[in-house]
DNA sequence: ACCTGAACACCGTTCAAGT
DNA sequence: ACCTGAACACCGTTCAAGT
């Protein structure tokens, strides 16, 4: 749809504009790389317009990388919730609703942990950042009073959990775990093995 | 050390000084984002010599993440040579080199699996990217052989070390893994989950 | 055969000026 | 309070011209 002329000089609302506009341009291109005045050009206004909404790019890059982290959060939650199974199946089912995040929004994935932000504390060690890791550690400390997981300090099973889906989702968004070279279905090998290692030995 | 003032018109050896000059930026920079003309000015020539030499920016990209995988593969052989104990703790001391793979070249290592480069089939199906990944392959057999680890698909074992290990090794490098977030040494727990994940349960 | 210098079309960012 | 347009210092890339 094409802007109208009668375009007012006062956007109203260029800062949620800019963000959507932003999130839109990563996920079409699969990657963190976009340009603030295609941003500016595609929501009609001028390209110094948004530095009236966001210091700089970098800026507007960890407000994005934040949302996405909620998003994340939220699919999590929602696969824990769903699943009214056992521990086990529950973490199974935030393990694909992980990677469907991933496959759904590959450059907003990209961008949450990209090189761009990469080592950035208010970004990574944020409480929005961190919500998504409390999720896969609320679903471990079930499954170890249930029994089916391994009495084992849970943050380490939770960053064993992360890795391996983090990994899993990257290396799939490359094209790295394609079935002639990896087998099968390398992700169900993969989060088997997860599992297998989760859990106890007589579950 | 300032470039001598006689400098010959013909550089000599410019594609290797390049490829070596944007190496040595990435890992300065930790990450993938160095500028073709900044590398011409630290190796003296006009911003328009590399040219002569790749044809754009990318084809320098990916020969250098080919390199990447190159040493990433010498890594993990050495590694896999190193410990002549069982198929356990060939698989651990390759864990440990590929994680010390990615602290010690972590923009090279971002450039090789980054979105930059993502799904370049020339690149990660080549059989230069694959040769790291053929060293695991070669190690779990050797397990399943002794017995030592569970007889299911090397591939999808393969793939699950690979992810376990991407993951960590991008994890670490955001700085996510801290120690009071995630436990004493989410490294070692996770490592401990992917070889428990792997080994037969009465090994 | 290899390199230079000017040129082109971009980009992020700033700032005086407009509404 | 919010936006524009010109300006600055960059970048990747091209190409005629130099050695």
């Amino acid at each position: 749809m094409p802007p109208p002329d009668d375009r007012p000089y006062h956007h109203g609302d260029l800062r949620r504009t800019v963000i959507d506009t932003a999130i839109a341009m990563l996920d079409e291109r699969a990657g963190p790389q976009f340009t603030l005045r295609e941003v500016a050009r595609r929501a009609g206004v001028s390209h110094a317009a948004p530095y009236k909404h966001f210091p700089d790019k970098a800026a507007l890059l960890t407000e994005i990388a934040l949302i996405g982290f909620d998003r994340l959060r939220d699919a999590l939650r929602g696969a824990s919730l769903g699943a009214n199974a056992d521990a086990l199946a529950a973490l199974t089912a935030m393990g694909w609703a992980y990677l469907t995040f991933g496959q759904t929004n590959p450059g907003l994935y990209r961008l949450m942990f990209g090189a761009e932000l990469g080592g950035n504390p208010d970004l990574h060690l944020s409480d929005r950042a961190m919500g998504a890791f409390d999720e896969v550690i609320a679903v471990l400390e079930r499954g170890q009073a249930e029994g089916l997981i391994r009495a084992r300090p849970v943050r380490g099973q939770a960053g064993a959990c992360w890795a391996q889906l983090h990994g899993l989702t990257l290396l799939t968004l490359d094209g790295l775990l394609i079935a002639e070279k990896v087998g099968e279905c390398a992700i169900t090998a993969a989060l088997a093995v997860l599992v297998e290692g989760l859990a106890t030995r007589e579950g």
